[in-house]
DNA sequence: TTACAACATTAGAATATTCTAATATTGTTA
DNA sequence: TAACAATATTAGAATATTCTAATGTTGTAA
């Protein structure tokens, strides 16, 4: 049984938004994309088929919640999940998918 | 690395609506009471201090994506959380803020 | 420095979410 | 059955999200 105290640690406003984030199905599929290998915007724009505007923003949502981070190689931006908890969260759903292997 | 096939079997369109869900901060303090207890919706109501209808909705939200379930006792109804995904993802929550214990 | 490629930002229309207020439904008890 | 308690549902206003289209910024190479 859990104790209340336990519960009420959590900051339940601040890691709501970090499901909000998750709550979008690109900004899903680019958290499954970006969760080992980075990749530029234009390689995420290309893989989830949308407009370069779409995916800079739902990046830049990803970034300003501290769930992706961008490295630069002159004109690139790679971005790449570098968020402890997201990683947990996106590995339940890949085992939840992969029972039988 | 992960396999890009791992990744695609997951059904972001349908997860990304449990993140959804998880994504107001009633709705995951309510996913947080009702882990372990359960709970009827007055005793809800109360705990967060919201109205009987924003209650009863968000509860509604939450049962019609699977997360909790009501059992009846006279009129009421006790929910309490039956998703083995959402008990893991509160469980990471509960570690990143329960860490030194 | 000019041109281009890559990315970011902005405005705004379309859509979705969330609350309040009011009302409906259902089970229990006098 | 009548009254009540508990819960569910509905309508709609306020707010938030998400896309497109257009434009801005920055680094590189000719």
């Amino acid at each position: 049984m859990l104790k209340i105290e336990t519960i009420n640690k959590i900051d339940f406003e601040k890691e709501s938004q970090i499901f909000k984030a998750l709550a979008n199905p690109l900004r899903l599929k680019m958290v499954g994309l970006l969760l080992n290998d980075e990749c530029c915007v234009t390689d995420v724009t290309n893989a989830l088929e949308i407009s370069q505007s779409t995916s800079s923003q739902h990046l830049g949502i990803l970034k300003n919640l501290g769930i992706v981070y961008p490295k630069r190689y002159g004109t690139k931006a790679c971005y790449i999940v570098n968020n402890p908890e997201v990683k947990m969260i996106i590995q339940i759903l890949i085992n939840k998918y992969n029972k039988n292997e």
